[in-house]
DNA sequence: ATTTATTTTTAGCTATATCTAAAATAATTT
DNA sequence: AAATTATTTTAGATATAGCTAAAAATAAAT
């Protein structure tokens, strides 16, 4: 069977809503997810529902079936792997590969994924830090905390971003945040949860509660 | 403005039948290399008049315009470049990349393309030896050779025929040569300057020089 | 337990891109 | 010149994927 590239759109928006398909989710939140209609969401999870991909009762919401997540995972794969040869192959910065990536995830070849795998060394992690699904699907997740749930004195490494807006992802550059970062944390203001925090050992910087709360670290 | 994959794959198509634009094209023969019906081509050619990338008067024809050639060189531009990716970092065989470039050339980023061409360090011709188009859609055509004045381990594609009787074709056909079929030198005879030739990698023939003499070959 | 508000679905419309069958036009043959 | 054949276009379907407006179902408030 094969989906559509609408349909894919949907069942990556779908998977990453309901943690993996784990959580129902809303008709709502997915339009709001797709920046499309609750009406259309209508219409395509009754498509969706027919091939077996979620199962669908009406007004009650939705489950990913395994074959669903199959498919989601086998797109999100895609996605990140060419997100990976963007930033590694035509130095891309990581905030312009994501509009490039969601059309590239379409293309429908498994002899090319599995080529791109290859070329770029069997990565596994994508440049924003999330984990690149094997092709069976498989996940290596590492644990991973809320910088702005971390203590004073704390530190670990930033592994992936919540928000990967390029609006975002240009402010982290331009305060020296970055993936890899190793990051400790100096002081935080009671009043408004905003941090301090030490980046590589050298550079300070403060940040809202907001702005770490996009942030994951891996403790340390 | 902003074209439909199905209308770029329309274009490309009247493009390569139009000689580069040069000709008119018939409805027929559209259909026939898109592999669909004369009556949904009759309705493409009215909606690309009406982006005026054709000029097209119903019943007698069309014309690409000079918008059209530009959005057709610039699919082929793509296309072409995917391929040489393609062959040259993930290792596909020539025959395997036509498929996956028929995707990739609508992916719609014109800083990829120029990375990719970049990274590709700017190749100028594809690996079926077609050449590509140049970002403003400047084309580097290949010279043409007789076949006759090749010499050994040389290869290249047959592109045109100076002798177009029935019977020359007949014995064209019969031999497995055919335009378009890649072919390589494999020895030459002093004496008579017959040749042995390799068509498509597969199928050795030998030849007159006289028969070689009116087949035109573009080199790669 | 009603009423009100929110969410979700359905009905009906638009646009793209294909198809088959029929009609119109052009080209060829007699 | 008329008839026949071939080509091309139009008319009317179907499928996907979106929309708005209205209806239906569920949830929340009084
Ligand atoms: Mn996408
Ligand atoms: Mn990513
Ligand atoms: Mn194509
Ligand atoms: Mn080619």
């Amino acid at each position: 069977m094969d989906l559509t590239t609408a349909e894919e759109n949907y069942l990556k928006a779908i998977y990453h809503l309901s943690d993996g398909g784990k959580k129902s989710v809303a008709t709502n939140d997915i339009a709001a997810e797709m920046k499309n209609k609750p009406a259309s969401v209508s219409d395509m999870l009754r498509k969706l529902g027919e091939k077996e991909v979620i199962e669908y009762r009406k007004y009650y919401g939705l489950q990913m079936t395994e074959s669903g997540k199959r498919f989601a995972l086998q797109t999100i794969r895609k996605h990140r792997l060419w997100e990976v040869f963007l930033v590694e192959k035509l130095n891309f910065a990581w905030d312009e590969v994501h509009e490039v990536a969601e059309q590239l995830e379409h293309i429908n070849s498994a002899l090319l994924i599995q080529r791109l795998d290859s070329y770029l060394n069997y990565p596994k992690f994508d440049p924003h830090g999330d984990p690149i699904p094997d092709e069976f699907g498989d996940v290596r997740a590492r644990p991973r905390v809320h910088l702005n749930e971390m203590e004073i004195n704390q530190t670990g490494q930033i592994v992936a971003v919540k928000d990967s807006s390029a609006a975002f992802l240009r402010y982290l550059d331009k305060v020296g945040a970055y993936i890899g970062a190793r990051i400790k944390v100096l002081d935080k203001v009671e009043f408004d949860g905003s941090l301090e925090i030490l980046v590589d050992q050298k550079k300070t910087l403060f940040m809202s509660k907001d702005v770490a709360g996009n942030i994951l670290v891996q403790q340390s």
